[in-house]
DNA sequence: GTTTTAGGTTGCAACTAAAAACTCAATTGC
DNA sequence: GCAATTGAGTTTTTAGTTGCAACCTAAAAC
């Protein structure tokens, strides 16, 4: 338990992206995530929900306490319940897993997902996530570089 | 060869999550995308520059170009290449790419990635990935909610 | 025409996932 | 107070995946 994707190291220059297969690469950590995000906090919830084998289900909510992405906590009123809820670093997947979600849903068998993600003030649904320059223009791929790093003009970047 | 998360389906409402995992949900995809998008076109390239078995190369751009993220082309000039390269549906997963590999990342072990993706007008480092509303407000989680489909106002919407 | 290169298969060992049954403590019903 | 139930896991067994190494085939190079 632990080593999954470390081969993944460098594939082309250095990158986030295998820490976080490391942590979200396993077949149902992305399923488990949107549970979180949906409101589930309990074992039993989720496994309802899901329709995952408990065992497997136990070792991704380890692993996913163990990354810091859930935090595990148990209740006060009832001893036997636990709850698992977003840390930060959990909260800050959002846009990857809506990102994923949005993809589904355009490539998908045509149905719209739901329910649909929205802004808490006028409840109107979230736009498409996208790349976006410095000036806020939305990028498509044929208007983006890979830069190295040493090449950068610094400008006191985000 | 076919199945993998066939199960997903519904845990607490239709989601575009299980769609966009069957096509890109296996450890080494996002990847062998990541390749894709800097450039990797062929077999050998992305074997030696992964470090992945062949075997399971060979499977996963099988898989991917069946859910039509890569093509397969062979080169002209020399028979035996093939030449996989993005579609616009495989060119539609950089965000959620992107995302994944910012917040790999933020969390990560420190490492800043390299090449960093840039716009190509200005070489500057794109922004971070976030959910935006309809209006271009950045929102965090705690700024939005989920709501049914049936409750939406519609507006024109996007 | 032998060697090399590109892009794969195949066979087999090691690992991982799934389903179902079992544990064990806390809580509820009576 | 004691049996039944519930929440959150483990264990066991079975099935499916991954990874390595070796092999194969066609096209190109020499």
């Amino acid at each position: 338990m632990g080593k999954l994707i470390e081969n993944l190291a460098d594939g082309g220059g250095e990158c986030g992206l295998p820490h976080a297969l490391e942590a979200m690469g396993e077949r149902w950590s992305f399923m488990i995530l949107r549970a979180a995000f949906n409101g589930l906090k309990h074992f039993e919830e989720m496994q309802a929900s899901l329709g995952i084998a408990r065992n497997i289900l136990a070792n991704r909510l380890g692993r996913l306490v163990a990354t810091g992405i859930l935090e595990r906590q148990p209740c006060p009123d009832d001893r036997r319940k636990i709850e698992y809820r977003l840390t930060a670093k959990g909260e800050s997947l959002l846009p990857a897993m809506i990102a994923l979600r949005q993809w589904g849903e355009r490539w998908g068998d045509g149905g719209l997902s739901n329910p649909v993600l929205c802004d808490r003030r006028d409840r109107q649904p979230v736009q498409r996530v996208r790349i976006h320059a410095q000036d806020g223009r939305a990028l498509d791929w044929h208007d983006l570089t890979w830069v190295d790093q040493s090449e950068l003009v610094s400008e006191a970047a985000e």
